[in-house]
DNA sequence: AAAAACGGTTAACCTTGATTAACTTTTATG
DNA sequence: CATAAAAGTTAATCAAGGTTAACCGTTTTT
């Protein structure tokens, strides 16, 4: 049994395809291991592959004017990384998407995805499904940044995703809720103080 | 010539469908006539129907928890819009959406969306495409709140959505935005300033 | 095994944009 | 058309979170 068995369960839980199906979409993906800093994509390039993480982390991060970096997206296993407006209109990236620690990925081309939506309709619903979740998980994160104090922030992302903590940094974090990492010490700071 | 020529132009121009296919699209919707001031939908209730904007302007919020509230869209003719999480996943609304002023609406069904993404692979894509692009200008917003400072945002919006600036109060915009309406009179005042 | 790079902490000081409040202008309504 | 409600302005004060900088432990690299 291979790495891309748990490929095969993430689509699974998803949407039931019939047996032959589900084999011709795990079988356009290829499987690859990443080296811990490793690029997988790069500003200027376009981001040919769509990034099903086996096992490991990756952060996707734009650099801005002054030249800090804000995080887009972070993700661990069982997630999907790529600079998507990249992907999805075929343009030149923005991001950088680096992995975090040594992780296996699988990948699919736009080309094969393309042919796949085309062929059978339950794997266009697939997509579709998965756009739209993605559309709604970014809105949450929109209001939150409307609604939220930083500090609450930080405290619904450790709660939502206990995973994060442990395998990413915490600059990572800080960035992706778009505080700095001192005052994501502060916080913690605060809280280990109000706990004794 | 009714007022559904509105809304079978904006799906042609995204998405070439046989004339079949297109009457069965268009005729699943619904015309109505909104009022200013009028909801569409209210937190608690379910979201059932997707609204295209034939004519007129919308704005959809949440109230924060200290009572104040946070735009998290605005549309205008020619522009989608609903409580997306509540219609996509038809659990009840979190938001409240709204008529800017009297407006003109076509709206469908989400068991006839359903029943049509089922029965032409076709429109199954171009829902597959609107999510997509709906996934993207999120992203595109998040980054914005990332990188940008509050006085950046407001130029890059008026920039790029002048219509806007015309039909929607300057309060609706400023939530949007996530800042006071006092300061963007402040960043509106000087911009005059330093045009004399 | 030493040096360098990376990741995190602490603290003083500062800036952006929020809050409060009084006031003006515009739009709705009986 | 008169009054109320809604929308926008101005200015003083304040706070959330950023900046700068020094320091420390832990990985990486040579």
């Amino acid at each position: 049994m291979n790495e891309l068995e748990v490929l095969k369960q993430h689509i699974s839980k998803r949407m039931s395809l019939p047996e032959e199906e589900l084999n011709a979409f795990v079988a356009a993906f290829t499987v690859k291991r990443i080296k811990k800093r490793q690029f997988i994509i790069q500003p200027e390039f376009i981001a040919r592959v769509r990034t099903f993480i086996i096992k490991g982390a990756f952060r996707s991060y734009v650099v801005g004017a002054e030249g800090t970096d804000h995080t887009i997206q972070l993700a661990i296993d069982d997630w999907w990384i790529s600079d998507y407006s990249s992907y999805i209109f075929q343009k030149p990236a923005t991001m950088f998407v680096v992995a975090l620690e040594d992780s296996i990925v699988a990948q699919i081309e736009y080309e094969a995805e393309q042919r796949l939506k085309r062929e059978y309709h339950d794997i266009e619903t697939f997509f579709r499904m998965a756009a739209e979740g993605l559309a709604a998980y970014h809105q949450r994160r929109i209001i939150a940044s409307l609604t939220r104090t930083a500090e609450e922030r930080y405290n619904d992302f450790i709660a939502a995703y206990p995973g994060m903590l442990e395998k990413v940094p915490q600059y990572a974090i800080a960035s992706y809720l778009g505080v700095t990492t001192q005052f994501i010490s502060k916080i913690r700071n605060k809280k280990a103080a109000s706990k004794s």
